[in-house]
DNA sequence: AGCACGCCGACT
DNA sequence: GTCGGCGTGCTC
């Protein structure tokens, strides 16, 4: 028997045989080291490990006790000792010094797996994300990884319990074994089976573990554990339908995707509605055909049963969805069936960059400009900057697809790094949307509506249309206030005011979850004449419905939305086309497709208008665009109106007037004058502490180091150095938080400031003492 | 991050 | 007298 977790330096049976090629596996940063004379003449093996632990670089540690049968290979897991506990942690390089000295080094206790965990492509694309990133290095590896392979329980491969008879067994004269008919019937199968049958094939033909065990016990069969062997699915069908016919548009994309050989990256923008998805849809196919796999990256609210569906009713070769209820389990499962050229298409959200792909032939990153695309917390990674590094690693094509490209892609395409495709007209010669700005100013409102969206609702109402009323604010009233002093209700730990909910009668804080009690008198003034102000999703519901008394009301927002199901269950009514009135916030400006919905009213844009943040028009664009873009498909046209109090705002204007690609070439020449990205390059480090000063103390000293190394006299290398200033919420969940903001021309200049800062930062006794972070190109500058 | 060590307060 | 709170320090 093999033992489970089967050690390459142990002596038990082999059952699998491997094989391996030193080029492929080499680190290029260690040539120099390996070629070095003082490693030669010390022939020490020193592996660098990335753990699980606060070190911006890997550990040094020496082989186990039988190194001579091993192999090392970056990328390998291996369970190592650090402090009192045993980790799982990656071989990033096999060198042959350390800086440490010998005696603090410690051997590793094994190496998990035959073959490396992280594949060199893979590898690769870890080694650039460390240094453009500067995260620690094991909190990169790791990452890479599915949950299940950072713990020492699981292995790389799966293995399979297989019984097998043995010499013994197979020379037997079964009748010996008397009246144990059962096991006679075990032992007569395994003796047709020479190479032996998995415990669950054996279940399945009723020989069941107790009679396997008996004949284990005789010595007459043994247990072994396999890896398992997937099947590649290359030889299969490709197509289950006919792919659509293409526009002229549309059909240059596809030339540009499949004309690539090698790395080239396009840029698709392409109109809600125009089939971008079908020109997807056949350059995979173009790729599929050469045996080659593909990566679909999309983001988090749109990775629905629908869009999935389109693939697997397309194709007929296995493609594995990585949705966000997945399990630990299920996970390692498709990292594995993918590795293993089992799977042919593979779409997931931000996380799924890191699928190893035996075969890689095509990188899609659909609605590239989403948000969450950027990791907000720990390894703060985008990912769709990483998949145009990986698909560059990989030699392969990468389409980047949007209605609304960021302004970073839509200056890439400018700069001619990228390849720029435009499809302009809707599938079935839809219409664009007419874009109606309406102007609130000394308008009467009923609950922040005026009478002319009102009587816009009632009309479309009564053609037997539906209406979208687009609200990004959930709750009842944003703020409550006392009518009598003006006092509000504050989170007691944000720098913020709560939320009223009045199904649920309490105030939330939207930004820390905090939830109270609704006060009856003011705690100011004691009053009990306490008022809401503003709208919310569920007041604007409350009276909508009155005010449309026959019409179904339904309202998709995260509180209406919480359980299972529940959203697909409100959005059947929608789909059943009969006229209704849809409520929501962000939830619904993206991925779902209403063909019945001819008007669309954002019922209060100008919060972002005038926000601080210097991406602030930018997403404000993008999500009037997408929340538009749901109305009017097929034979239906499409009117949006938004209501704002400057609809003389030259981003609205241009935006209404002429279009997105307008707007952003506006936009663009505003960020050049103001040098932001990306005509320059940011980096933000955060810290919080419960205490200011603790917070202030950390950055200052760190902004001091900054501007001592700053080499003067050196634009080209010079570092702007902002702060530490107040973030935008100051308090939040009872800590304070500051940031210092870091911008550059040039990348390099950067990174040569940050890799230096991030090493005496880690020397800082106050850098223990606070929470903080570095976020390299922030999506908010907060 | 995780774990041990260590030094002070409320309890079977 | 202890159990346990979390500040501090360390891990190749």
């Amino acid at each position: 028997m093999i033992p489970k977790s089967c050690n390459l330096a142990s002596n038990g049976l082999h059952l699998w045989s491997y094989t391996y090629t030193i080029s492929q596996h080499i680190d290029f940063k260690t040539i120099g080291e390996v070629l070095s004379p003082s490693a030669t003449t010390h022939a020490t093996t020193i592996l660098k490990i990335a753990v699980p632990a606060p070190f911006r670089k890997a550990l040094d540690y020496l082989p186990d006790a039988k190194p001579n049968l091993i192999d090392y290979q970056p990328g390998m897991r291996v369970l190592a000792p650090l402090g009192n506990r045993k980790v799982v942690g990656i071989i990033t390089a096999v060198v042959h010094q350390s800086d440490l000295n010998a005696e603090k080094l410690r051997p590793i206790i094994k190496v998990m797996d035959e073959q490396p965990a992280l594949d060199p492509s893979t590898l690769q694309l870890c080694r650039w994300a460390v240094n453009y990133y500067h995260q620690p290095e094991g909190d990169v590896y790791l990452q890479a990884l599915p949950v299940l392979l950072r713990k020492a329980e699981h292995t790389t491969q799966e293995w399979i319990d297989t019984w097998i008879a043995s010499q013994k067994g197979l020379l037997i004269d079964p009748a010996q074994l008397g009246r144990a008919e059962r096991q006679i019937a075990a032992l007569n199968m395994l003796r047709e089976h020479p190479r032996g049958l998995a415990q669950q094939t054996l279940s399945g033909l009723n020989i069941k573990p107790p009679q396997l065990r008996a004949l284990a016990e005789k010595g007459l069969a043994e247990l072994h554990e396999r890896p398992r062997h997937y099947k590649s699915w290359s030889d299969q069908p490709l197509l289950s339908e006919t792919p659509f016919a293409l526009n002229q548009e549309q059909q240059e994309s596809l030339g540009a995707i499949n004309q690539a050989e090698g790395f080239n990256s396009i840029l698709i923008e392409g109109v809600t509605g125009s089939g971008k998805t079908e020109v997807y849809l056949q350059a995979i196919e173009h790729r599929l055909k050469q045996g080659k796999q593909a990566l679909v990256l999309v983001p988090e609210i749109n990775l629905t049963p629908q869009t999935v569906n389109r693939f697997k009713h397309r194709f007929l070769v296995p493609v594995i969805c990585l949705h966000s209820n997945l399990t630990d389990r299920e996970r390692l499962q498709a990292w594995r069936q993918a590795k293993a050229n089992a799977a042919a298409i593979i779409i997931g959200t931000r996380s799924a960059l890191f699928t190893p792909l035996k075969c890689p032939g095509i990188i899609i990153v659909d609605e590239e400009h989403d948000g969450s695309y950027k990791q907000q917390d720990g390894f703060r990674y985008s990912a769709r900057d990483l998949a145009v590094v990986r698909a560059k690693i990989e030699k392969i094509p990468i389409v980047l697809g949007s209605a609304t490209p960021s302004l970073e892609s839509i200056f890439n395409a400018e700069q001619q790094r990228y390849q720029l495709c435009q499809i302009s007209t809707r599938a079935a010669g839809a219409e664009p949307p007419s874009i109606q700005l309406l102007d609130m100013k000394k308008a009467e409102l009923k609950e922040g509506l005026t009478q002319e969206t009102l009587d816009a609702i009632t009309d479309t109402l009564l053609e037997e249309n539906q209406v979208l009323v687009f609200l990004n604010r959930r709750g009842f009233a944003p703020v409550l206030m006392c009518h009598d002093c003006g006092w509000q209700a504050q989170c007691r730990r944000c720098d913020a005011r709560m939320t009223y909910h009045r199904q649920a009668q309490r105030l939330h804080c939207h930004h820390c979850d905090y939830q109270a009690p609704v006060p009856r008198h003011c705690s100011h003034c004691g009053s009990s004449d306490i008022r809401s102000i503003g709208q919310g999703t569920e007041k604007l519901e409350g009276f909508l419905s009155e005010y449309f008394k026959k019409t179904t009301v339904i309202r998709i927002d995260r509180d209406t939305t919480q359980r299972k199901s529940a959203l697909e269950n409100h959005l059947k009514v929608v789909h059943s086309g009969k006229p209704c009135l849809l409520i929501g916030t962000q939830m619904l400006a993206k991925g779902h497709h209403f063909p019945n919905v001819t008007l669309v009213v954002i019922a209060d844009i100008d919060a972002g208008l005038f926000a601080s943040d210097f991406r602030a028009t930018e997403h404000t664009a993008q999500l009037i665009e997408q929340v538009a873009g749901r109305a009017g498909r097929a034979e239906k046209h499409g009117t949006v109106i938004i209501q704002t109090h400057h609809p003389e705002h030259p981003m609205l204007q241009t935006l209404a007037r002429q279009g997105y690609a307008a707007f952003s070439q506006v936009v663009l020449a505003e960020r050049k004058l103001l040098q932001f990205p990306p005509f320059s390059h940011l980096a933000l480090i955060r810290a919080e502490a419960t205490h200011a000063d603790q917070a202030t103390d950390f950055l200052q000293k760190l902004a001091h180091i900054a501007s001592e190394s700053q080499i003067p006299d050196s634009p080209t290398l010079s570092v702007d150095i902002w702060g530490p200033v107040p973030t935008l919420m100051q308090r939040k969940a009872g800590r304070h938080r500051f940031q210092l903001v870091l911008r550059a021309q040039g990348r390099m200049a950067l990174h040569t400031m940050l890799e230096f800062l991030m090493d005496r930062a880690e020397e800082l006794p106050e850098a223990k003492r606070v929470k903080w972070h570095l976020d390299v190109d922030p999506t908010y500058l907060e």
